[in-house]
Formats: structure tokens, sequence, C-alpha cells
DNA sequence: GCTTCTTTTCAATAATTTCGGAAACTTCTG
DNA sequence: CAGAAGTTTCCGAAATTATTGAAAAGAAGC
């Protein structure tokens, strides 16, 4: 039947999806109610989703919530049915764009905070013998302050072209890589 | 006293990478032995390890065996010495890629491999009146793909110019942007 | 505005997974 | 062989994730 091979092959990528989330500090459900979003055709409800992939209602509902709450879900509702739908945002490069932005926010800006907390802290052990250790020190904080600077502006300037400009982008990038 | 602040500055640091590295489905332990390596002065042995992050013996030796298998860490013999010495590469870009690559490998190509395959099982489901859920299907898949393509060839130019042509780069990308 | 039905959210409990420590085991060196 | 360093295994602890059931919120009909 070649319906079956249509659900196997979506099941299929759902589940991937979910272990590669799960191995990237997602939670697998969430990824995976993503995923099924993401290749759906028309919106879905939260009964959807627990047909889908076997869930609670609870747990369908706090990853639903989790996933507006990152943006890359949004809340509509179907005129005469008091359910609420969900869509995922299709377009990749927005995806990806939104997960850059809040896991930036999230887990990448504190450790940019805390190098400067880090930084402030020595500023006053250039004196005792102590000096070359702080020195190394304070070089390895400064090399790894500038690459998160540079991979910051670097991913802006991606995400401003986007798909876009890329192909001229990978041009001139090979232009200088070579 | 000098040497406090010292101290406790590199403490802030390796517990915030740690912190960071475990919402990134990177074990806490692993990364803060990471972080003391790549901000210490000299080689560390098994026993600084266990000492600085109130480990055991077998949860260090595990970790710095990971942290090996990453190729994030080498290890050096001291003449005159029968204890192992590991030390961390301190150069960022060359920290970047190492990660960049294994992740790739472990848990990137896993997911081209399955759409690849999810897009194998839905060749023959041109027919039947399910036609339209399984064009838009194929096409999420596509877009995946395509992005992902791109990204894997972006990430490899980033690294190939690394940060001596990042200058011209960001230059190049932002005329591109603009 | 109130009731009733449906859906969502929350809190407590349960299950699963991950992580770390102790100790057994192996290897190496002298 | 003795002793020290390194590795592996097993088991318990902790953290994360999911389920259940009850309360709250919201819409339709009266």
């Amino acid at each position: 039947m070649v319906d079956t091979a249509f659900e196997k092959s979506k099941a299929l990528f759902v589940r991937r999806w979910g272990e590669m989330a799960a191995s990237w500090g997602i939670s697998r459900t969430m990824a995976e109610i993503h995923a099924l979003m993401y290749i759906a055709a028309k919106p879905l409800c939260t009964d959807d989703v627990m047909a889908q992939l076997q869930v609670s209602r609870g747990n369908a509902s706090m990853n639903l919530r989790q996933l507006l709450d990152w943006g890359l879900i949004d809340r509509i509702h179907q005129r005469g049915d008091r359910k609420e739908y969900f869509v995922a945002e299709t377009e990749v490069w927005e995806i990806f764009e939104t997960i850059t932005r809040e896991r930036r926010r999230r887990e990448l800006q504190p450790v940019v905070d805390t190098i400067d907390q880090c930084q402030e802290m020595i500023e006053g052990c250039a004196n005792g013998d102590l000096t070359e250790d702080v020195q190394v020190y304070r070089d390895r904080l400064n090399n790894m302050q500038d690459f998160l600077g540079t991979m910051h502006g670097l991913l802006n300037m991606v995400l401003k072209v986007k798909k876009s400009g890329l192909g001229r982008l990978a041009h001139s990038i090979s232009r200088l890589a070579g």
C-alpha cells in the first residue's frame, strides 16, 4: 500500500530528528513534535500529537508550550472548532535563525558574561611570582572571548544574507579560502 | 591574597563552561576537565583533575578517555615520571574545528543519511489521492537537505579560512549582506 | 450571567536515563 | 613479585522526563 511507505518514511524522519535533538540537549519529544509539524501538510492539534507520538496529554501540552516559547510553532484557531491547532515554521532558514537566537541568548551569553567577570577578577593579579600562570590564563580567556565575538558576528552576517545571497557568499568565501 | 582571586576566577570559568556544555549534550565533568586543561599553563595528570574537580579516579579516567577520543586533549609522557599527563589544544579555532568535525560525524551525518532514506521510501508514492501530502513532505525533506548541505559547505569554508582570513571574510560578507 | 462541556495547565508521582563512586581488575615498571 | 597507575564494571544517587489526575480557563448555549 502506498500509504504505508509514506507513513513509515515520516515516522523514520520524526524518530531520527528526535534522536539528533536529544544529543544536542533538546528533549526528544519536543523535537519529535517539531518534526511532526514541520512535515505536516495541515495544522495539527494536541490529539494528533498524542496519537501519532503515543504520549500523554500533559506531555504533549507542555512540549507544545515550550515550542511556542521558542517561537518554532504558532497557535492558530480554526473557525467552528474549539480546539487549538498548531503549525510549524517551515522555512528552514527561519528555523535556523530562531534556534540560533534562542540558544545564543540562553546558553552562550552567560558564558560571555562569565568570561568578562573572570577577567575582571584577575585584573589586580599582575604582581607576585604567579605572573606567568596568570598571564597564560589571561591570554586563554582573551582568545576565547575573541573567538566567541567573531562567531557571533559571523553568524549575524550569515543570517542576514540567508539563502538569498548564499551562492554569492559561498563564491566569495571560497575565493578567500583558496 | 592575589592567589585567591586567581583561583576563584579559574573555578568560575570551569564551572560555567561545564554548565554550558551540559545544555549542549556534553557531560558536565568532561567539559570541566577540558576547561581546566584549556586554561592550565602546564600539563595535568589524573590526580590533578581528581583534586581540582573533586571527582573519583574512575570518573576522571573515563572522561579523559572521551576527551582523547574527541581529539580535544593529548597524552604526553614526562621523562622520569610514570604518570600520564595531558594537555588540551589551546588554539580556539582548532578546538572549534575538532568539535565541529566530531559532532557532524556523530550526530548530523546520521540525519542526512536518514533523510536520503526517507526520500527513497516515498519514491513510488506519486499516485493515489495522497499525492498532495506526499508532495508537501517531499518538499520539506528537500528543503532540509539543501539547508544541511549548504551549512556543511559554509562551515568547511569558514574552517578553511579560519582566523587568518576572517577579517577579509567578514568584510566580504557584510558587503554582500548590505 | 450562569451552567456545562471541552481543553489546557499545573502539581504530585512515577519511570527512565544519566552520572559518579567504589572496588575489582589489568597493565606497567622496577 | 610488589606497588602504583590506569581501566572497567556494577550499583546507587541525582537529574531529567513522562504520566496521571485534578483544577483552572475558555467557549457555546440557555
